[in-house]
DNA sequence: GCAAGGTC
């Protein structure tokens, strides 16, 4: 009797591949909190252990534990020790290399899979060139690519594990000393911690770049030309030439044309394919998923947990091309039996399902792809909205292709020439199922070469030219992959990263003051850090390792040597890095325009304490407040008063839209209850000074009339007026519970009619827009909403 | 209380 063990990267790895060698006999065992997989064939018995990627990290020695006594010149040169990170694969290996007669390492035939494989054998104790060890190499989880890579075993290839080891420990020395230096010289310890890594930083300074880009631009003013015609409907188009830089340019324009009739001189009909989107990959998949308002790293957890429980294939993957072995026929049928059923059978209808392609066709895994239907095990909320947005995309890729029909004329009047589009949708196609996208049709006539059209109007359109846009989840993910920072599985983790240090915040990303100042103070000291460069270079060192050319050693070396020059560098401008980083919490940030100087009103965040400012002298614009939320510009005036509107976004709340000022009136517009019974305002809900809630009239301070309101729970605006003391009627929702009330404490209504009130229906209508989340969550958490109002 | 890379 011979025992085999094979090492498998992961759990749905040591499945397919235990399945795919057994021919089906495979059985899953649990021993002792411990999952394996086995089989046995004759006198041979295999073990299949899954490890859940690296086994091992890490560390700095117990010496430098200490951010502020640390040596870090001598950290950098210092030996590492390695931790044991996953105690239970750790004990799963030990026991099961003990009765192997033979090792398998099968983790993915990639650099971190021979490096994971690499600290099994490390863990087990035994020599990789020992007879026993052997290698399979697959690239997919294929039944001819697994029984050949068995039938052909190769041996472990130390030189790949060190590069990935290389990799792994340069990031480690370099990311700790830079971070402990950042954060040690701006005196940020503890949780306020600066963090600096090869990725992250490079990360960072592209936001911060495109943030400075939008503050330097400088707008410029155009005309465009647009005439609208008439044939049937209006339609529009716009001079062919493009748009004018002068006002007087367009004026020439428009005295030239003035009551001209248009031409027709060329008029062109097609219909044009609306081609399907390509299976989701992981990079396609986020960024489809941060559209509809769910980050990236949530997205990421939420497919995990699908994955897990058998709903979804495995959601780390390059691939967007389906391989030609998966069953797609079936997975559709098994959809039709799902909330997706309807969608599903138009797929089935189909004479053929043919499905799309993407650029990407890596054989890593599939795409992702629903795997059955959620059955009874009902999904919910977010849960529900990444699936769905998965089922439909798969069907998507599976429907047919749409069709659009495009019109294009050029109209001239008066010896100029216009350009008009029409565009309409003759099949929307796999739009039907996939309603993520939208199409905007445009109305335009059949014309023919040489009619005349009527000219309605031509007017100059005035605009500004418009700076870069900032980069949302979507596209930072999109522009991380071009440059290579970081992988399909950590890019939306590092994005994470940056948000909970503090450095960005919002979607559209925003830099925040710190991030800036830290790009600020990283790029005062000539380092590769803050460049995607250094990762392009790492890789390159990876690759002399794994071929030889160089060794782990000399290429960690060298960069603990690079390392040391830019610590000293760094160690010379101590004082200045601490100042950059402490001015740039100080400078705060622009959030709007000041409507008397005409300059910049500025917003500066020091955790729950907000303060607002007008940087020129004894303006009247300086509010203090406190707002436990995530407060950012939104580019727009009050409407009364001028002064900037901010956007305040608290837990679990959709955001509220509020001027600065707080004693202006635009903030007591909002979250009409009813109308006060003393003089017939409106009652809203307003916050004391103390961050309570309470009802008052609009028209304070003429009217002085409050009512109590209860701190916590949602609360639904009914339109009833209470029949004792006339105050506005809501409805209180807390967990299960709810019920009706005057706001009035001590009205007659809360005592008489209370129990038959609150069983009545009543169609909620919104008074916060707390998000469904707030409302359906049982324990509701605690939201402070302390702020200091000058009332 | 550091990084980035696997994966749960």
């Amino acid at each position: 009797m011979t025992t085999t063990l094979i090492i498998a990267e992961k759990f749905d790895a040591a499945r397919r591949i235990s399945y795919i060698l057994s021919g089906g006999t495979s059985k899953q065992k649990r021993s002792q909190g411990l999952n394996y997989i086995e089989y046995s064939d004759k006198d041979d018995r295999t073990v299949m252990v899954p490890l859940s990627g690296h086994i091992v990290e890490l560390d700095f020695q117990e010496e430098f534990r200490d951010w502020s006594k640390a040596d870090l010149s001598r950290m950098i040169f210092s030996e590492l020790i390695t931790k044991v990170k996953n105690k239970t694969a750790h004990e799963t290996l030990t026991r099961m290399a003990q009765e192997a007669d033979r090792i398998i390492v099968a983790t993915d035939y990639d650099r971190e899979g021979e490096l994971i494989g690499q600290e099994a054998l490390n863990i087990i104790g035994v020599d990789a060139d020992s007879d026993k060890i052997s290698r399979a190499k697959f690239s997919s989880l294929t039944a001819p690519e697994i029984k050949n890579s068995f039938a052909d075993l190769i041996k472990v290839d130390r030189d790949i594990a060190d590069s990935a080891a290389a990799r792994e420990e340069i990031d480690l020395i370099w990311g700790s000393v830079l971070t402990r230096f950042f954060s040690v010289a701006a005196r940020r310890l503890g949780t306020n911690f600066l963090s600096i890594g090869r990725v992250q930083t490079p990360t960072l300074a592209l936001i911060v770049r495109r943030e400075e880009e939008i503050h330097n631009f400088v707008p410029e003013k155009y005309w465009r030309i647009v005439a609208t015609f008439f044939k049937d409907e209006e339609f529009q188009g716009e001079l062919e030439s493009g748009p004018v830089k002068s006002k007087e340019e367009a004026e020439e324009i428009l005295d030239a044309i003035n009551g001209k009739d248009g031409n027709v001189i060329r008029f062109t009909m097609e219909n044009v394919p609306i081609k399907k989107p390509p299976p989701f990959n992981t990079t396609e998949f986020l960024r489809e998923v941060s559209k509809i308002g769910i980050s990236p790293a949530r997205a990421m957890r939420i497919a995990e947990s699908l994955y897990t429980s058998g709903l979804i294939s495995y959601p780390r993957t390059d691939n967007m091309v389906y391989n030609r072995t998966l069953p797609l026929k079936g997975i559709v049928e098994k959809l039709s039996k799902s909330p997706f059923s309807k969608e599903a059978q138009m797929v089935l209808d189909q004479e053929k399902i043919i499905p799309s392609r993407g650029k990407v066709e890596a054989t890593d895994h599939p795409p992702i792809y629903p795997v059955s239907a959620p059955g009874n095990r009902a999904l919910k909320g977010e849960y529900m909205r990444v699936y769905e947005l998965i089922v439909r995309r798969f069907l998507a890729t599976l429907y047919r292709q749409g069709l659009e029909e495009r019109k294009e004329a050029s109209i001239d009047i008066g010896g100029r020439s216009f350009i008009t589009r029409g565009r309409k949708v003759l099949d929307p196609g796999w739009l039907e199922i996939y309603p993520y996208r939208r199409i905007y049709e445009n109305f335009h006539p059949d014309l023919a070469e040489g009619e005349t059209v009527k000219v309605i109007s031509v007017n100059p359109l005035e605009e500004t030219t418009k700076p870069p846009p900032r980069y949302d989840m979507g596209n930072i993910l999109k522009t991380m992959e071009e440059l290579k920072l970081g992988t399909k599985s950590t890019r939306h983790d590092i994005l994470e990263k940056l948000q909970a240090r503090g450095f960005i915040e919002g979607n559209p990303i925003i830099p925040t003051g710190l991030g800036i100042a830290l790009i600020d103070a990283v790029t005062t000291v000539k380092s590769t850090i803050s460049e995607p460069e250094m990762t392009a270079h790492l890789e390159d060192d990876m690759d002399g390792i794994a071929n030889r050319r160089k060794t782990r050693d000399t290429v960690v070396n060298e960069s603990r040597e690079m390392l040391l020059v830019v610590l000293k560098d760094l160690d010379g401008n101590r004082e200045k890095v601490k100042e950059i980083i402490n001015k740039g919490l100080t400078k705060g940030e622009k959030i709007g325009t000041c409507p008397e100087h005409n300059t910049d009103v500025m917003l500066l965040k020091d955790r729950e304490r907000v303060r607002f400012w007008c940087v020129t002298e004894g303006c009247q614009i300086k509010y203090d407040m406190f707002i436990n939320g995530k407060v950012t510009s939104t580019e727009k005036k009050c409407p009364i008063c001028e002064k900037p509107i901010v956007r305040i976004i608290r837990r679990g709340q959709s955001p509220e839209e509020r001027c600065v000022d707080p004693k202006c009136k635009y903030n007591l517009q909002r979250q009409e209850l009813g109308v006060c019974p003393s003089d017939g305002g409106k009652l809203i809900i307003r916050q004391s000074r103390y961050g309570k809630r309470f009802v008052g009239c609009a028209n304070y301070p003429a009217c002085t009339v409050t009512y109590p309101l209860p701190q916590m729970g949602y609360l639904t605006i009914t339109g009833e007026t209470c029949e004792f003391c006339k105050a506005p009627l809501l409805i209180s929702t807390r967990g299960n519970r709810k019920w009706k009330f005057c706001p009035k404490m001590d009205c007659e209504f809360n005592h008489k009619g209370k129990k038959k009130a609150s069983e009545k229906k009543v169609k909620p209508v919104k008074v916060e827009k707390k998000g469904k989340k707030t409302v359906k969550r049982k324990k509701t958490r605690k939201v402070k909403t302390n702020e200091k109002t000058a009332t």
